[in-house]
DNA sequence: TAAACCCTACGTATCTGCAG
DNA sequence: CTGCAGATACGTAGGGTTTA
């Protein structure tokens, strides 16, 4: 600190320096927005310029110019706004803030700002090519600032020199996992969290890159979780991956490339590791959603559901296992016994319809909520395995119907073009529903709504509509 | 003749110097 | 840190010129 003081780096430089220090590369705005973190425009990443303090920035200018004259800073990028950036010796007088010292080997985990040391060329200017990328990581960090500001919610992060681990794969030797940063975002005073990977798409890459990059997800995972099960697992690892793109308006076109890239690659951990594909726009309804309790949802969707079980016309009133009997709330749901959900690694909740001839069509409820792997997959696992679960031969199951239940816009029909396993996928979802919990609306596979007054969406399978 | 290309002027965004 | 004045750079609209 007497260093920094005999050099005269006012309170405000040093914050500068700071979040050049935590972010490496910085346009103005994104500068101005860190260190006035309210003065964020709710409509982010939507604002024109005289939302902003215009002097505050014009003061940012002065300062950043008089770091450039010092040469702590450096600025880069032809077009505007202008990239900075800590020189060598900027980052010196910043290592010194953070009491780093600078030698190599002094890694810190990067959570809850625990810096360590990295050398001087994982802080110079990203290079052009990777520019773009580099504004879209920070914008996102902009944008979930503002998002915990609104909400009240906590957040940390750790960007990709952090997150970045090498592993041993089987068959190829050493790897590097290398996601773009890895983020909790924390209801304050509460478990609930939202952990998960982040993966930044420019639109660019091909096909066979998507694959190869869920491919180590994959490898990754293999890797760590070797004799570990995957609730020990969610303690300390993402089950999230979000797949921001820049995109605003080809989301879907996106989405269907991803999805199955993903689904060709993910193998068994389609059931542990949930993708979203999303933009800026989507990130705030997103973690909403995420952080909602499941509480929250299920009172929902017991109070949608109850009625329907209720109807005279409906047969088939499940017995809720034990699990769900000992908890005060009324359940509308079956869900399997204890030992098979450990063995299944995940939690089923369903209803079951009698058929005529005493077979039930089990009705899974999946969350469903745009662009989201996690609820396919699992549809997928239990199909597989329906006909071994014990509770499921004693019912005597015959179809499966998932039901798949959401609060925002309806997602679009499933598609399986260019899955290697379309045939089967297809198979699968022969039948389906979609729900909005929020609203109470039911529509069929075919967008066609159904009126829950009229038709018990729960018996909609059961006669002509049925085969 | 239409499409492609180029030039220019102008408005706006970005940035700087300097005075207080 | 703020205010003012002005420079620079960029995007774009519009008109003219070249090209197929």
């Amino acid at each position: 600190m007497e260093t920094l003081r005999n050099n005269k780096i006012s309170e405000t430089k040093e914050q500068i320096i700071q979040q050049l220090f935590i972010y490496r590369s910085l346009n103005i705005y994104q500068l101005y927005f860190f260190l006035n973190r309210l003065e964020i425009p709710s409509t982010y990443p939507h604002y024109s310029l005289d939302q902003l303090n215009r002097d505050k920035i014009r003061s940012l200018y002065n300062q950043l110019s008089q770091l450039k004259k010092s040469e702590l800073v450096i600025e880069s990028s032809k077009q505007p706004p202008k990239q900075y950036t800590l020189s060598e010796e900027g980052l010196s007088v910043a290592f010194q803030m953070n009491n780093i010292p600078e030698v190599e080997g002094y890694r810190r985990t990067g959570w809850n700002a625990e810096y360590g040391y990295f050398p001087y060329d994982l802080y110079r200017p990203v290079k052009e090519r990777l520019q773009k990328h580099h504004q879209h990581a920070i914008d996102f960090n902009v944008m979930l600032q503002l998002i915990c500001i609104k909400y009240d919610l906590e957040y940390d992060y750790i960007d990709n020199r952090y997150s970045s681990v090498e592993y041993n794969n089987e068959e190829k030797g050493k790897k590097i996992f290398r996601p773009d940063g890895e983020f909790i975002v924390k209801v304050k005073n509460s478990n609930e969290k939202f952990h998960f990977w982040l993966e930044l798409d420019m639109g660019t890459e091909k096909s066979h890159l998507l694959f190869d990059k869920f491919e180590k997800y994959k490898q990754y995972l293999n890797y760590v979780s070797e004799g570990v099960s995957h609730t020990e697992l969610k303690g300390s690892i993402p089950k999230s991956i979000l797949f921001v793109t820049t995109s605003q308006k080809h989301i879907w076109a996106r989405w269907q490339n991803v999805f199955r890239n993903y689904m060709n690659s993910i193998d068994k951990w389609g059931t542990y590791l949930n993708l979203y594909v999303c933009n800026m726009e989507m990130i705030e309804h997103l973690i909403l959603a995420h952080i909602q309790s499941a509480k929250e949802t299920n009172t929902k969707l017991n109070n949608n559901l109850r009625p329907l079980i209720q109807d005279k016309s409906f047969i088939g009133q499940p017995k809720p296992s034990n699990a769900v009997r000992q908890n005060t709330v009324i359940a509308s749901f079956c869900n399997l016994y204890e030992e098979e959900e450990e063995a299944l690694q995940w939690k089923p909740m369903f209803t079951l319809t009698q058929l005529s001839n005493k077979e039930n069509q089990v009705f899974l409820y999946i969350k469903f909520d745009r662009y989201e792997t996690n609820g396919i997959s699992k549809v997928i696992d239990f199909f597989g395995k329906m006909k071994s679960i014990p509770s499921m031969k004693q019912v005597n199951a015959k179809d499966l119907i998932p039901v798949f239940y959401y609060a925002d816009e309806k997602p679009k029909s499933l598609i399986f073009e260019g899955c290697d396993q379309i045939e089967k996928f297809k198979s699968i979802f022969k039948y389906y529903l979609w729900h909005n919990y929020d609203t109470n609306e039911w529509f069929d596979m075919n967008d066609h709504e159904i009126d829950s007054k009229i038709i018990n969406p729960l018996n909609y399978f059961k006669g002509n509509n049925h085969r």
